[in-house]
RNA sequence: UCCCCGGUAGCUCAACCGGUAGAGCACCUGACUGUUAAUCAGGGGGUUGGGGGUUCGAAACCCUCCCGGGGAGCCA
């Protein structure tokens, strides 16, 4: 009896009988010769039965062979040269597990691609097709990568609650949910946390879930998105720049090395992933605001920047640009306001190149107590849902700074694709929450 | 909430000035011993999103509703 390998591992097997267990996901037929193209989760391989080499019976159950059908199938693993992946199997013998009929999504053809009218419905099928494969394939990196970064710098994973009494971070908007008769929301960001949390261990990070039930229904948003969020107690704005940097030069690395094939699945031009090193370009506001000018843009100081600003700025760039130094009053309350001009705060964003836009947001916080009542007076916040924030200013207040990167927008640069909604599992879109 | 684009076969799209519905893929039948989006031959498949209107005649023009996509605001 053969043993069960995986499709990864088929090149250590050459010349071996084995099993694959998996699914068909196309087949294409030249008379006596067949093809079967194999998916198990691991890979995709061609499986190939030629008349007389195998029974006829089985042969002719070719016809039988739907897409998606579930098949275990033996045979022997061969060297093969005209294979994209170098192996082929010659089948001895097959079982179709479950026969699959009507399956809703057509055989790949890139120029018959379903509109995602079509395909997020099916979701759940949809991550079987090769794109989608790669996509999260190259999500597992990145959530692997952002674990041994910090943990390789001696952080400790904090993880922050999701049900929350209040809002993090007051403008956007919560959803609402019922905590024993008493409202509550789900966590928009785990910052506030992770700062008392610094305070205990040093240097930490939350990875989770966050939600935002912002009507936003663009391709950079979505309503449940992950993000992680480091915070260092000590550090200063200049630490966190220098630490983002590190940080989002090793995911790319780590997705160069780890999930080169899924990249060229995706048709990513690795070119441009291979210029993403140290040092990033980093510019003020100011100097921003002078950039975007200088390209003929309408722009006020003091304004935010929207989707096309930040589209400008970061294609004068090869590598990520690091935007410092925000107008204080387009900026949350707990950033701290720069000494040397309290007009603006020591934060900063980062933008990925060719136009992907802002995939960090960070700053150091504003540690003196009575700073932070001023400004949460100022912005009518409640100081009872706020207290135990303020305390953490009563104890040994420091210094201290974080940031939080988007997991799916990074997704989305790295991978050279276009929409956030690929790069999760299932998205929750504006007034979408199936399947 | 606002702005823009769209809805024609299971999927992707075409149909000129308004003249009565067409192709590729998928599916079914057949051919083919090396296909990589296989190819070739044949076949079935439509109340053109719903309703109303203009017209001799509407997929097309007008009104309205529904659905989908993109964007603004907000942000990661």
């Amino acid at each position: 009896m053969a043993q069960w390998v995986y499709i990864e591992d088929l090149k250590n097997h050459i010349g071996n009988e084995v099993e694959l267990r998996g699914w068909l996901y196309n087949k294409r037929s030249s008379g006596k010769v067949k093809f079967l193209i194999i998916r198990d989760g691991t890979g995709f391989v061609q499986g190939v039965m030629v008349k007389g080499s195998v029974p006829s019976e089985l042969f002719e159950q070719y016809k039988d062979l739907t897409l998606e059908s579930s098949i275990i199938l033996s045979g022997t693993v061969r060297e093969e040269k005209r294979a994209p992946q170098g192996v082929e199997l010659d089948i001895k013998d097959f079982n179709i597990l479950q026969k699959s009929v009507d399956y809703p999504i057509p055989k790949v053809r890139e120029d018959n691609i379903p509109d995602v009218g079509v395909l997020l419905p099916k979701r759940h099928l949809w991550i079987r097709s090769k794109k989608q494969w790669a996509l999260l394939r190259i999500r597992d990196t990145i959530e692997k990568s952002i674990e041994d970064f910090y943990h390789e710098r001696k952080f400790v994973r904090i993880d922050a609650p999701i049900l929350t009494p209040s809002a993090c971070e007051g403008s956007t908007t919560l959803f609402k949910t019922d905590y024993f008769g008493e409202p509550a929301y789900l966590s928009q960001s785990g910052q506030l946390y992770v700062e008392a949390a610094c305070m205990s261990l040093g240097k930490v990070y939350c990875f989770g879930p966050t939600f935002r039930a912002e009507k936003s229904k663009t391709r950079r948003h979505l309503m449940e998105f992950w993000m992680v969020e480091p915070e260092i107690a000590f550090y200063e704005l200049d630490d966190i720049m220098a630490l983002s940097e590190e940080f989002v030069e090793y995911l790319v690395k780590r997705v160069l090395d780890e999930r080169k094939e899924e990249l060229l699945i995706l048709g990513r031009d690795i070119s441009k992933l291979e210029k993403i090193k140290r040092p990033f370009a980093r510019i003020t506001y100011d100097e921003a605001v002078e950039i975007l000018k200088s390209k003929g843009l309408d722009f006020e100081w003091g304004d935010d920047f929207g989707g096309d600003e930040e589209t400008v700025i970061s294609e004068s760039f090869d590598t990520p640009v690091i935007v410092h130094r925000y107008p204080a009053k387009i900026k949350p309350f707990y950033m701290k306001k720069d000494p040397k001009n309290p007009e603006v705060v020591l934060n900063m964003d980062m933008l990925a190149p060719e136009g992907y836009g802002e995939i960090i947001g960070g700053s150091q916080r504003e540690e003196d107590y009575d700073v932070l009542l001023k400004r949460m007076q100022e912005e009518n916040l409640s100081l009872d849902d706020y207290k135990w924030y303020l305390e953490l200013r009563k104890y040994g207040s420091v210094p201290h700074s974080g940031f939080g990167l988007g997991i799916e927008r990074t997704i989305v640069w790295i991978s050279g694709i276009r929409h956030v909604r690929e790069a999760i599992p299932f998205p929750r879109l504006l007034d979408k929450i199936y399947p």
